[in-house]
DNA sequence: GTTGAAAATTTACGCGCGTAAAAATTTGCT
DNA sequence: AGCAAATTTTTACGCGCGTAAATTTTCAAC
């Protein structure tokens, strides 16, 4: 920091009295020189504070170290908080997260696609937005780049899969419901753009009728991302109409939980498992709010974290190999029971 | 789409017929070459599908198309629409958004302003931490590249500041509690790491003065981002310890209400304005989740798309005219009164 | 059909770094 | 001290594109 600024590689070289080749190795991978090598070098890095010129870097590497990490909507904190454990993984191993939103957009999850492709980076972790996306153009783009998915899958995209364990999670507090009161109806969008939101709907199916029981559905209508919303006025409705076949709901996702838990309290229903409750609510995902829902939200535990670092590593440890996996992975995590007050 | 993959201008130019320097041309400003011409480049684009090298041209630009949005904390929806906003200004107008979060982490956001500083960015967007960033640093930074900050100033960084008019929308809510009910008492969180919690408490200082009143606080413990949590323990500790000292209770922004409202849920106290009430609670910013609060919580909105639009459009015009700006501009934006069920 | 300005082409060099090959140096070991 | 192996240095070219200068072509207006 005390001398002029250095700008290149070479100024570096003379002031550093190391050879540029010696440091374009250093910089490809610190552990390729020799120890005491290594050690000027970052002295000298240190006191002259040069950084290479990434773009001259990523133009001439043959692979990049940028990981791009595109999600279906930043908004949700669902997928903020899984953006962030990712990162975390990424950053540790040496890589760079470049994170991309769709906010929703089917086309600029294409243009999201596209500006991936741009930057060639190393392998690209996609969480598509689901039914609306462009299933030929992700596949597409997963023949150009590693990929792996996580969250969503689309039939045939991707080296590799991550997600959650729909029918291990929803059968475990459809158990629950059952085994503490009435069995539960099913509350969701009409039409989900969301696959996991299909396969939580056929995962409720099997646990009722595996217990022998009915399966009972309200649908609310409503498209988009704007599941609160979609929760509330669905909860309204129903609730108003008398569409409630029991008096306990299990919700496709949280949000829509968190919606429909405002609807009760404006109705005046009380949601609870107490007596005096006339209503008794669970979600699914257990999302960063849940816990501050009125009462608060009974649900199923996503393991963020552990989705979110078995998807880095897979990329990562595809990358390394630069083996473009032989079958296409598939790890499905479990969920956890967290019982809360509102069922 | 049809033929052997183009890689390089040079192959682009022979095949479309057009040579390079033209087409070098074309790609830095589309209107800088004759209509003819254009309309033949882009036909020969959508054949070939061919797209430059973003490295080499970064490389080779005096300025990127990059712009940087760095915010605290992306798991905060607030600031999750925030970047929703801004970004969309930022590709409407050409350019290309690269988006990095803190996580509220202080390293982490001087890891970022590195990170920043390596993509040569035309300019950066830049929400700090608050009071634990470091002041020198984010200086520093401002000086090396053009700068707007938002949300959250650094005294004497950057070239524009755009936030909220704290003074302005905080009034406006004190002034309307004033007037339908008892005077409000301040819930904060002792030691607040953003200084618009400081704002708004002094703004909350004055609004009572100017009434004649004396300004209450109630505080609540806790630091980090989790501020539902914090209002959560500090409302349930507040109410347990009968420390509010009216029924009415003015949050200093909407996540600490949401935890305030989950604690007086959890305590049996009724919250609203109709008679049976025992509280009235209020928050500010208009949080995406403030509407699906039980009850609804009662606010006051800042207008996101405005600030995030200012803010882009003077980083905008800044790199346009390549003026660092004479004065330091700061632009306030007030709030607009959400009168919901719960003050 | 001329004319002059505007636009495109030709030619050539530079950006900052990766990397290959051959030569020189350093290192660890006997 | 002597030797082979490991490492570094020297030298040189390539990556894909920006861009300057000189030249040629195109265009619009007379």
């Amino acid at each position: 920091m005390s001398d002029a600024k250095i700008r290149t590689m070479e100024e570096f070289a003379a002031v550093s009295g190391i050879s540029r080749p010696t440091l374009s190795k250093y910089f490809n991978d610190p552990a390729s020189v020799r120890k005491s090598t290594r050690a000027r070098i970052e002295a000298a890095i240190e006191r002259f504070g040069y950084r290479p010129n990434i773009y001259a870097l990523n133009q001439n590497r043959k692979q990049t170290r940028n990981i791009g990490i595109l999600v279906p909507y930043l908004a949700d904190p669902f997928f903020a908080e899984m953006a962030r454990h990712v990162e975390a993984v990424v950053i540790a191993a040496g890589y760079r997260p470049i994170l991309l939103s769709s906010h929703g957009d089917p086309a600029q999850e294409l243009e999201n696609l596209d500006s991936l492709r741009d930057i060639r980076p190393a392998g690209v972790l996609l969480a598509p937005l689901g039914r609306r996306s462009d299933a030929e153009r992700v596949r597409a783009f997963c023949e150009e780049v590693t990929t792996v998915l996580f969250d969503c899958s689309v039939e045939g995209a991707g080296e590799a899969f991550v997600g959650s364990d729909n029918d291990q999670s929803v059968g475990l507090i459809v158990d629950r419901l059952c085994d503490t009161g009435e069995p539960p109806a099913f509350f969701e969008m009409r039409d989900p753009s969301n696959p996991n939101a299909l396969k939580r709907r056929e995962a409720y199916a099997r646990a009722m009728t595996r217990r022998g029981l009915e399966p009972m559905y309200v649908r609310a209508e409503g498209t988009g991302w704007d599941f609160e919303e979609v929760g509330f006025r669905g909860g309204l409705e129903a609730i108003a109409r008398r569409r409630l076949p029991t008096d306990t709901v299990l919700c496709s996702n949280d949000r829509l939980a968190i919606g429909f838990l405002a609807a009760a309290y404006e109705k005046g229903l009380r949601v609870g498992r107490g007596p005096g409750c006339a209503l008794r609510v669970a979600g699914h995902d257990d999302h960063p709010f849940a816990r501050y829902t009125c009462p608060r939200l009974t649900t199923v535990a996503q393991d963020y974290e552990a989705i979110a670092r078995k998807s880095a590593e897979t990329l990562l440890s595809l990358i390394r190999d630069d083996s473009r996996a032989a079958s296409r992975e598939v790890a499905l995590f479990g969920g956890r029971l967290v019982e809360r007050a509102s069922a």
